[in-house]
DNA sequence: TTGATTAGACTGGACTGACTAGTTTGATTA
DNA sequence: TAATCAAACTAGTCAGTCCAGTCTAATCAA
C-alpha cells in the first residue's frame, strides 16, 4: 500500500463526493444519475462504484458528510460560558448565529432532500433531527437552565422553553425555505431583526416579572 | 353526451384521485408509478390517461385537491366573531384546532412530498405556503388586531405577531413530523398541552403589562 | 542516478437487465 | 355510441457490471 496511491484514492474520493453532493442536492435521490456523478466528477464510473457500492450509499455519504459538517460549522458542542454575559445578549448572539448559519441555500437543498426521502431513508430523517434542532435546543436548554439559577430568568422546564425559543427562532424562516426554494431564504438583516424580536419575546415570557 | 357517461367519467375520475393521491403519497413523484395507479384505481391505464394528459398533471391535481380540502376543513375564510371571546380562550381554541388538524400523517406526507419536489414543482410549494402557514397568520392577525382595539393585547404588527405566534405553535411538532415520519407526530394530548404554553408565552410578550 | 518492473487505481465505453411513461389496437360494456 | 377494457408495444432511461487497456508512483536493478 503505497502512499501515493493513497491521496489519489483520497483526491478522486473527495472529487466523487463534491460532485455526487451537487448532483444529490438539486435533482434528489431518485433524480440524479450516477452518470452524471462520474461526469462531473471528472471520474470514470467504474471509479465511482469503486469507492462507495451503490447509489444508496453514496446517497448516506453525502447526507452524514454535509450534517457532520454542518454541525462542526455551528459548534454547538462547546459549552458555553456565560459569565459577563446577560440573558439577553447571549440568546440574540445564538440566535442570530443559529440563524446565518443555517438559512444557506445548501443546508435548505439537504433539508427539503432529507425530507422528501424520509421514507426511504429514515435513519437520514433521524439524522437531521437530532443534530439539527436537537443541538440547538440543548444549548439553548444549558443556557436556559444557568439563567435561571442567576435568577435573570424564570422557568421550570429549560427543555421545554429551549424548544420554544427555538422554534420561534427557526419556524417561518425554516418554512419559507422550504417551500419558496432558495428565493424563500430571507436576507441576514431580516435575520438579525427576526432574532431581536423572538428574543424580546421569548424574555417577555420568561423573564422574573416580579 | 349522455347523462350516464357523466357519471361514469365522475366516478372513474374519483377513483383515479384517490388511488394516485395514495401512489404519490407513499412514493413520491418520481418513485410513483402510473400502472400501480391504475391497478389501485381499478381502471386501465388508458382510462388514466383519459382524465390527464400526463403524470405531471395528475401530480398537480392530486396536491391541488388535497391543499383546497385541507383549507376547507380549517375553516380560515370564516370571519371569526370575538365578541365575547376573551384572547386566551380564542387563541387556545384557535391553535389547538389548528394543530388537530394539521398534523395528521395524511397532511404530513403531503408536505414532505411537495417540499421534496419544490424544484420540479415550484407553483405547488408557493400553493402550500400560501394556503398552510399563510391562512393561519392572516387569521391571527386578524385576532391580534380586534384584541389589541379592546385592549387586551398591545402590539404594533398584527401581522408580525401573527407569524411569530403561528411557528411558536406549529415549528416543533411539523419539524417532528417531517423528519420523523408518522411516528413524530405528537399525541393529541401532547399537543393540547402544547399549545396550552404557546397561549402562555403569546400573552406573556403581547399583553398589556400596566 | 537512471531505467525497468510492478501493483493497483483508473479509464472509456459497451453491455445487461429491469423498469416505465405514454401509445396503439381491437374488443367490450352500459 | 361513447367510455372503458386488457394487453401488447415503443422508446427511452438508468443502476450496476465487464473488459481490455492506461496511468502513477514506489521499488528495485544497473
Amino acid at each position: 500500500m503505497s502512499n501515493g496511491a493513497e491521496t489519489r484514492i483520497r483526491r478522486s474520493r473527495e472529487k466523487i463526493l463534491a460532485a455526487a453532493e451537487e448532483v444529490f442536492l438539486h435533482h434528489g435521490f431518485l433524480g440524479a444519475n450516477m452518470d452524471s456523478v462520474a461526469d462531473k466528477a471528472g471520474v470514470s464510473k467504474q471509479t465511482v462504484y469503486a469507492h462507495c457500492k451503490s447509489k444508496e450509499a453514496l446517497f448516506v455519504l453525502v447526507v452524514e458528510r454535509m450534517t457532520g459538517g454542518a454541525a462542526k460549522d455551528i459548534g454547538e458542542d462547546v459549552e458555553d460560558d456565560f459569565e459577563g454575559l446577560s440573558a439577553e445578549r447571549f440568546f440574540l448572539e445564538a440566535a442570530t448565529d443559529q440563524l446565518i448559519v443555517v438559512m444557506t441555500p445548501r443546508l435548505m437543498r439537504l433539508r427539503r432532500m432529507v425530507i422528501g426521502e424520509v421514507e426511504r431513508f429514515p435513519d437520514l430523517g433521524r439524522s437531521l433531527h437530532d443534530n439539527g434542532a436537537g443541538r440547538s435546543i440543548a444549548r439553548y436548554a444549558r443556557a436556559i437552565g444557568h439563567y435561571t439559577k442567576t435568577g435573570e430568568l424564570h422557568c421550570d422546564d429549560p427543555y421545554s422553553a429551549a424548544t420554544h425559543f427555538n422554534w420561534l427562532v427557526m419556524g417561518g424562516p425554516t418554512n419559507a425555505a422550504m417551500f419558496l426554494g432558495d428565493a424563500g431564504i430571507p436576507s441576514n438583516a431580516d435575520l438579525k431583526d427576526h432574532a431581536r424580536e423572538c428574543v424580546r419575546i421569548f424574555l417577555a415570557a420568561f423573564s422574573e416579572c416580579a
